[in-house]
DNA sequence: AGCACGCCGACT
DNA sequence: GTCGGCGTGCTC
């Protein structure tokens, strides 16, 4: 009875589902429910079925649900099986190729098929919204009118007047006051409702003329029909959103649609608004989680029909149905954020990847720092790599220098050196920009008589020290506390901070350069929309300042009056256990240097270290990210890493650390062939929120190998006793440890 | 995830 | 004597 997509808890490629021509009333149909469960259910339907990929209303338990047909059952449906209760939709949300998008990335992922489904739908359609076009409509004078005998109200008459001068509007076109006439005017045939037109485009040319490098990009490009990937590797500065968009343009002139991934909600107003200046604002939305549901949903609908021919979006926006998809542009490849931290573990730049090729479009991967396993699939042959090494602006990235910290007087972190030249470039009427990856105060409070610190009472990690709250935090579970009276260890009052966080540099700066305004820019204190508009507006208008931030500052913005860059703190991530520490610092450092000197004074970045001698330090100074790197691929290569091995996590936590064990030594022990299994190693941070986790690390020589290892492994581990009793999930390709 | 069922502590 | 704690198990 149980049909094959459920036996083997796999799921097919959607070609072999969706080619047969299922006629036959009566039939089985699979049905993936919004849930998080790893089987679909099959259910019996008495009209003919509809396609996959359409919503069904399904009895579940003891309440109804939600789902997507994704299947058919083979066998004739068995008596057992229930009913649907009701074909939501007349044709299937998405289109094939994005069905089999989802399919895949279930599967690569090993993650529930509803819950993909769910992740990928805009919310209101999985609370079972019907399916509109999308388009406010606009309203027209009948001509003749219907009764024209009958009195209008004095409303009535006034909109019949508007739109028989203004032509049909829309109802956000017409004045607030006359909206209530529309209703009885449409009902008695005064008015009548028309679709939109399709918006148009409304080209702008370029304001600048591309370098050759540019346009030589935009060509190779342009030139791609089918699916193919070029890493567009191009330094600061060197124009790479100029060749994003000299080569959509291309495309929206044959009227097709390009989707623009970006890695936060954070930038995409500035590139919004460069799109909407070049190709109109009617052909141009945003999409992302920053969004309400209803906003979503009309930017969905609208790609869907066509109408937006060009979305910035976030990862989400990668699931967004195009009717005329040609190009999709991830910028910022690198970024970490591009990986889902929770849930459906997915990385929207591989999976968009994979739907270039399903949609057989080219994808373009950009970055002035790319990932390693960017560039390794450069390298090899799989990606083209096109270069940009010519500023488009005549600046040069700024000269980078270490600054020995060993044996050096600090004050809050900062060596005499480095507040030296702060000093000089304050004077020099220039700014400066301190960064430093630490919110709070002090990243720990230590008893200064018996020295242990102040752990949060859930996780293995101490709590940050917030001064202007007066709180402790820890930064892990949300875990919050007043400043304790005394040390609970051995109950000495004497509790000092240790470490610097940016608002202890806020402070001391402060004190230290009075008078100069000191701007601090982290999640704490930039807690609204628009506040850090507001922030960077104070910074491009001010004088000599000096501007204080954690990773919020280094992406997108531009501060032409900063000339020094100081980067406090280098050397946790020289020696943090997490491998990929050394490629993010590299990018991170390159990335926030790159943010002086833009203006027309040249600039210059500090780099404060423990360990200057340390020769990934050394090539950082050069500030050439292809050396670095060359550097890192080697080691990774050396130490049978990613990208030159295929890597996913099990992971594991429960409230008592003997029930991980032992899920995860069962796990171990009927591991299949093929599988390189290590551990189980007590995760990087032991203990978060109450749970005890640790992880397996998977390897294998390719990511087809861990691939087909894991598909016959995962299903059954679900079904031993010791996985209920804990939080289990695989990562594929993880990147936070 | 929901939403049941199911056995052990402080209350009208 | 009940109300309710969240541990365990199921949903075609």
């Amino acid at each position: 009875m149980a049909s094959k997509l459920k036996d083997d808890n796999d799921f097919r490629p959607l070609s072999r589902l969706c080619t047969q021509t299922i006629t036959q009333t009566d039939c089985t149909l699979e049905v993936a429910v919004f849930a998080p469960l790893r089987q679909t259910f099959s259910y019996r339907c008495k009209t003919p079925p509809p396609p996959t990929g359409t919503r069904v209303r399904v009895p579940f338990g003891r309440g109804h649900r939600i789902g997507i047909v994704v299947g058919y059952g083979l066998e004739p449906a068995g008596t057992t099986l229930k009913d649907i209760d009701a074909i939501l939709d007349d044709e299937p949300l998405l289109t094939p190729a994005l069905q089999s998008l989802l399919h895949f990335g279930a599967s690569y992922y090993q993650h529930p098929l509803g819950e993909v489904w769910a992740t990928a739908l805009p919310a209101l359609l999985c609370r079972g919204r019907p399916l509109t076009s999308g388009e406010a409509p606009r309203y027209a004078c009948n001509e003749p009118s219907p009764d024209a005998a009958t009195r209008l109200g004095p409303r009535q008459t006034a909109l019949l007047q508007l739109l028989r001068e203004a032509g049909p509007l829309g109802r956000q076109e017409l004045p607030a006051a006359l909206r209530p006439a529309l209703p009885s005017l449409l009902a008695r045939g005064w008015l009548r409702a028309e679709d939109a037109p399709a918006p148009v485009l409304d080209l702008q040319s370029s304001p600048h003329a591309l370098h050759p490098e540019q346009r030589d990009a935009v060509t190779a490009l342009r030139a791609a029909r089918d699916f193919s990937v070029f890493l567009l590797d191009g330094v600061t500065g060197s124009g790479k959103t100029e060749v994003y968009l000299e080569t959509a343009r291309s495309h929206l002139e044959a009227g097709q649609q390009v989707l623009f991934l970006v890695p936060e909600i954070g930038l995409t107003p500035q590139l919004l608004e460069r799109c909407r200046a070049r190709f109109g604002s009617a052909v141009v939305a945003s999409y992302h989680s920053g969004q309400s549901e209803a906003q979503r949903l009309r930017v969905w609908q609208g790609a869907r029909s066509g109408r937006i021919r060009l979305i910035v979006g976030t990862r989400s926006a990668l699931f967004l149905p195009l009717a005329r998809p040609a190009l999709i542009v991830v910028d910022e490849e690198h970024d970490p954020s591009f990986k889902q931290q929770s849930g459906w573990l997915y990385s929207a730049r591989d999976l968009a990847i994979r739907r270039a090729q399903l949609e057989s479009i080219p994808i373009v991967l950009g970055s002035a720092t790319p990932s390693l396993e960017s560039l390794h699939n450069a390298h090899i042959g799989k990606y083209r790599h096109l270069r940009l090494r010519q500023r488009a602006t005549a600046m040069n990235l700024p000269p980078m220098t270490i600054l020995p910290m060993r044996r050096r007087l600090l004050q809050a972190g900062l060596s005499v050196d480095l507040l030296q030249a702060c000093t000089q470039t304050l004077e020099a009427g220039h700014q400066v920009l301190l960064f430093l990856n630490r919110r709070g105060y002090a990243p720990a409070l230590l008893c200064h008589d018996c020295g242990s610190a102040l752990f949060c009472p859930r996780c293995s990690a101490p709590m940050t020290w917030h001064r202007q709250a007066g709180r402790l935090r820890c930064h892990h579970c949300g875990h919050e506390e007043g400043h304790p009276h005394q040390c609970p260890q051995c109950a000495s009052v004497d509790l000092r901070p240790v470490g610097a966080g940016t608002e202890q540099l806020e402070d001391y700066l402060g004190q230290r350069f009075p008078g100069v305004p000191v701007l601090r820019i982290d999640r704490d204190c930039i807690t609204q929309t628009g506040q850090l508009e507001a922030v960077l507006a104070q910074v491009h208008h001010s004088g000599p300042a000096i501007l204080i931030g954690t990773q919020m500052l280094a992406k997108g913005h531009h501060f032409p009056r900063v000339t020094l860059v100081g980067i406090v703190n280098v050397d946790q991530s020289l020696f943090s256990a997490d491998f990929r520490a050394t490629e993010r610092l590299a990018q991170t450092v390159l990335q926030v240097a790159g943010r002086a000197g833009r203006g027309s004074v040249p600039g210059r970045a500090l780099l404060q270290s423990h360990v200057p001698e340390h020769p990934l330090l050394a090539l950082l100074q050069a500030g050439d990210y292809t050396a670095i790197a060359q550097h890192l691929l080697e080691e990774r290569r050396v130490a049978r890493l990613p990208p030159f091995r295929a890597l996913a996590l099990l992971r594991a936590e429960a409230h008592r650390l003997d029930r991980v064990q032992s899920f995860l030594a069962a796990a171990a022990e009927r591991a299949p062939s093929g599988l390189e299994i290590s551990g189980p190693f007590p995760s990087l941070l032991e203990r978060r929120a109450g749970f005890h986790r640790a992880e397996l690390w998977l390897e294998a020589a390719r990511r087809s190998e861990l691939q087909r290892a894991l598909k016959h492994w995962l299903p059954q581990l679900g079904t031993r006793p010791e996985s209920r009793r804990v939080r289990w999930v695989v990562d594929v390709d993880p990147l936070n440890f």
